[in-house]
DNA sequence: AAGCAGATCAACCGCATGCAT
DNA sequence: CATGCATGCGGTTGATCTGCT
């Protein structure tokens, strides 16, 4: 595996983040240009946060862009510094697992986790509870609602408060330990974000997502002055691509000099691309 | 210490999209 | 315009790790 790494660097120094077909083609290795992409996007790419859980800012903005883009991981990682989609696909899936098996779980009572692996159902009204589902992680602050658009199942984001008037819990102390507010307050701190055509977001959401302009470009999100500018990405969205092209930038100084690297806070990566 | 369940990570697969021919 | 290829993306699965009983 170290060597096929090897070889997958030496081909991206050559050649750049692209031609992957040709590292079968050529006999560089017995994989597939999507498996060498894939493994290089994943683990190789420069700056990558692995073996870094997410933190709670992470898992907040997380929380917010999916409510607004979906499952467009590719989309969200590239608001998540040092993150793939896949990291970002992991985390959501896990999460959701584990709120699948709290709702599956009393939300009464603040018992153990063994306890409530092998709790009975829900107390919760079914018809609230098959519509509904809870997001809680680190962020205990925030729930999210299952609603569905023309693309398939969308997230709205709410207050806890607003979930658990909405599933019928009583907001007592004992609800309150369970979803204890430990995460930054408040979510709504996070701007809303741009919805390119045909990104509509759920009538849910519309509930719940406060009417904002969607003419920022999301750098706000995490600061991160100067990228547009400085590698020519237009306002508004860092592709997926810019990212790749960033993260061979590092590797170019290793064949050839980038000239004038400038620190990029978002990326924690240095950029010399010619604007 | 062993067994188990849940969490995390890595990779594969199928489909969509863009581009060249 | 149709076709084929390369690339990107999202869903899914299996392996491994971790913590609890």
């Amino acid at each position: 595996m170290a060597e096929e790494d090897e070889a997958l660097l030496e081909h991206v120094r050559t050649h750049g983040p692209c031609d992957w077909s040709s590292i079968r083609s050529k006999g560089i290795l017995p994989r597939t240009g999507k498996s060498c992409r894939l493994r290089w996007v994943n683990k190789l790419r420069p700056n990558l946060k692995s073996g870094c859980k997410f933190s709670a800012e992470e898992e907040r903005v997380v929380i917010e862009l999916q409510a607004q883009f979906g499952n467009k991981w590719a989309r969200i990682a590239t608001y998540l510094p040092g993150r793939t989609d896949n990291d970002v696909k992991n985390f959501w899936s896990t999460r959701q697992k584990r709120l699948a098996r709290l709702l599956r779980a009393p939300l009464r009572g603040r018992s153990s986790r063994s306890s409530n692996a092998k709790a009975p159902a829900s107390s919760l009204d079914p018809s609230v509870t098959e519509n509904l589902q809870c997001h809680q992680g680190s962020c205990h602050d925030h729930v999210s609602f299952l609603g569905t658009s023309s693309s398939g199942h969308c997230w709205a984001s709410a207050p806890l408060m607003e979930y658990q008037v909405a599933a019928g819990i009583p907001h007592d102390q004992e609800s309150s330990a369970f979803f204890s507010f430990e995460g930054p307050l408040p979510l709504q701190a996070v701007p809303q974000l741009p919805l390119s055509d045909g990104e509509a977001s759920s009538s849910n959401a519309a509930l719940f997502a406060p009417e904002l302009p969607f003419d920022q470009p999301p750098y706000h999100l995490l600061d991160f002055p100067g990228l547009s500018e400085r590698c020519n990405i237009g306002p508004g969205f860092v592709g997926a691509s810019a990212m790749d092209d960033l993260a061979y930038q590092e590797l170019l100084p290793i064949v050839q000099p980038a000239p004038t690297p400038m620190m990029l806070p978002f990326f924690g990566m240095e950029c010399g691309r010619d604007a």
